[in-house]
DNA sequence: GGAGTTGTTGACTGGTCGGTCCCGAACGTA
DNA sequence: TACGTTCGGGACCGACCAGTCAACAACTCC
């Protein structure tokens, strides 16, 4: 009963995270974010209301698949403890490598979070979740018997986050994917590993080229 | 033989420090950036050259106060252990807490390595030199026998930069005091000392409330 | 005390910002 | 095929942006 649109609402707002993950809210204006989705001036504003809002919506997609990304700890068929390696060798190749895109959840986190209520709402949370993952998953390990029981899950939880965010800041600043994963690897020997725990540390898993 | 200034031009940087760390280089306007300082919109011209200009002297400035702070982590008359120990609690006491200031260092990283050329290449020095500091400290207690000889000093290094760079970008985003002292004191479990740096690893030191 | 130099002040500029309005075009339905 | 509805493109809006200009004020040296 009407002209259908001819984009892809999903699409514009990847096409959307990728200008804001560049530049930032403030840095990126409409007219660069009209360019860099292809659509008209009024189409933004009529599928989602305005710059404001396409940001939001590309930042809480962003934010929902870093989640999802420290979530994938939780599952999985092999030790806990590889798990966690393996997630973090994920976060540097990802974050490392030449074309130095920063994650917009990071970006969002640092440009905006002592601004605006919602992002920091959502980026605390956000950082909340991963939090809980990493926590859940260190106290699985430690009932494989693979951790110490003394570990505290919840502080390596945070750390767990520190660390990838760290590693977001300094893959998005130009850092090499080797230095990233150096920094994962050496965050690994933060936990209080068993004997029975270190099987489960020794060989590095597939290709990062 | 001329007007003296009514101003203080460390002073304005200071300020201009705060403000740019608030709310960024692109959401700082020259007005908010007037009103801050409390100068005359041309007196900041013929003093400092402009906004950018400005902005510039604001992040060197914090950059090299970021990379100080880290560099006090090879001198002292206590164990190189003790000393990260202890820079990484005055990390987290100063970007933990109520008001949330996120360094200017971390948040011109985080906004303008990817476009700015100098910015990046300052950022990339400051890592690096953070990095240098605490390789170096590493070296210095692996010859001391407090740290496994097998360890290297670099890949430590660059843990240590995300660390703190982690812990600057939770801080920012509300993170409590108590909550990156857990991710600083999780984080030193990475090194693998001797059974003799373990005397130098009990105690924590002062009050930090 | 006069001259010269510098800082301060506020009005002003062209350009860009995000957002709105309007009209022709394209499509589904009747 | 005629109609109603939505889309797309361009013109347009007031506000704000960084930066400039010219007149005035304060100070030092001669």
């Amino acid at each position: 009963m009407a002209r259908p649109r001819t984009f892809d609402e999903a699409d514009v707002v990847a096409r959307a995270r990728r200008a804001f993950a560049e530049t930032g809210f403030a840095g990126t204006s409409l007219d660069t974010l009209l360019e860099a989705t292809g659509l008209a001036r009024q189409s933004l504003y009529n599928a989602f209301g305005g710059k404001k809002e396409l940001f939001m919506r590309a930042f809480l997609a962003d934010t929902a698949e870093a989640v999802d990304a420290v979530e994938a700890v939780r599952h999985g068929s092999d030790s806990p403890i590889t798990r966690i390696r393996a997630q973090l060798v994920h976060v540097a190749v990802q974050h490392g490598g030449a074309q130095a895109a920063p994650s917009l959840f990071t970006k969002a986190a640092v440009e905006l979070a002592g601004q605006d209520d919602a992002v920091a709402t959502t980026v605390a949370a956000a950082f909340e979740a991963m939090r809980t993952h990493y926590a859940a998953c260190i106290a699985d390990a430690q009932t494989a018997g693979e951790v110490d029981a003394g570990a505290d899950p919840g502080a390596l939880g945070a750390f767990f986050v520190a660390v990838i965010e760290g590693m977001s800041t300094l893959g998005g600043s130009g850092a090499t994917r080797a230095t990233l994963l150096e920094i994962g690897l050496a965050s690994m020997a933060a936990i209080p590993v068993t004997p029975l725990g270190h099987e489960h540390l020794g060989a590095g898993d597939g290709d990062w080229t």
